[in-house]
DNA sequence: TTATTATATTTGTGTGTACAAACATCTAAA
DNA sequence: TTTAGATGTTTGTACACACAAATATAATAA
């Protein structure tokens, strides 16, 4: 290996990125019968927990940009899983019966997830290093 | 916290992507006096350690899509930091003069988001860590 | 030599995400 | 009560990437 392949595979930002691919890939598979994203399927099962719940709080729960979330829960609006009502300045979102529908299916997607990559590193492996990453992620 | 937010911090999607945004957001910081991204950096100093690299090679060492390698060396070479010559079915990509003046402000970019983050992990730990996502992205 | 398959690269197109600015509403101070 | 700031949300715009299909060339088998 030369130089600077050296460098990449010592740099917290290019080997992070790296990871983030691959188990978006792994992912956006387990997540495809469901027909959503990831990121979508995230924001149907938070809007299910806490009907109602608005933006600020799913971005923050998400780690994602206000914007983001406005365009994620629109997309979702659209295809008839949710509905939001706006009252002064601030926002609430709920799902239809169409988007509840989905609960089952997605949480299925997220266990094939969990059990793919679990099987690839090993469960207590997969339970570590996310515990690690998400301690991490608080920090910077 | 809910169900849902326990759910999305013991799922590795979710904690490996919000730590790949959280440092891309610190990387591009760093990068920003070079004005390149980070991604287009890499490409630079590979380039610059092999010059007449192609695509393929780059894709590889950057766990890159090839097509995203061939629009990152365009853009490079839009801004006239690089040359590439096809002969049949390779590419050779080298660096302009102007791309290898480059090369001192990515090195100084790139220490800086060393230290950057190192400050708050921790040397040690950043390094740990970082060896340990290589490894974890290799077997996925 | 021709036909087939494999390899390298690019192009078309779409998704995820962010930042900055605009907009709207609420709150608190003057 | 008007004004100024703080807060929540959306819109305009742009970038990083990916997948699949197209293209071009090389290598190999017939």
């Amino acid at each position: 290996m030369k130089n600077t392949e050296h460098i990449l595979h010592n740099c917290l930002y290019f080997t992070a990125n790296s990871l983030a691919r691959k188990i978006t890939r792994m992912a956006d598979e387990a997540f495809r019968p469901t027909g959503l994203s990831p990121s979508h399927a995230f924001i149907v099962m938070l809007v299910n927990d806490e009907p109602g719940i608005g933006p600020k709080k799913l971005c923050e729960a998400l780690n994602l940009a206000p914007s983001t979330v406005t365009r994620f829960v629109d997309a979702l609006i659209y295809k008839g899983y949710a509905e939001k009502k706006m009252s002064g300045k601030t926002t609430a979102v709920t799902l239809t019966s169409q988007g509840q529908a989905l609960l089952e299916p997605i949480e299925a997607a997220w266990k094939s997830l969990y059990l793919r990559y679990s099987d690839i590193l090993g469960e207590q492996e997969g339970i570590d290093l996310t515990a690690q990453l998400d301690k991490i992620s608080k920090k910077l």
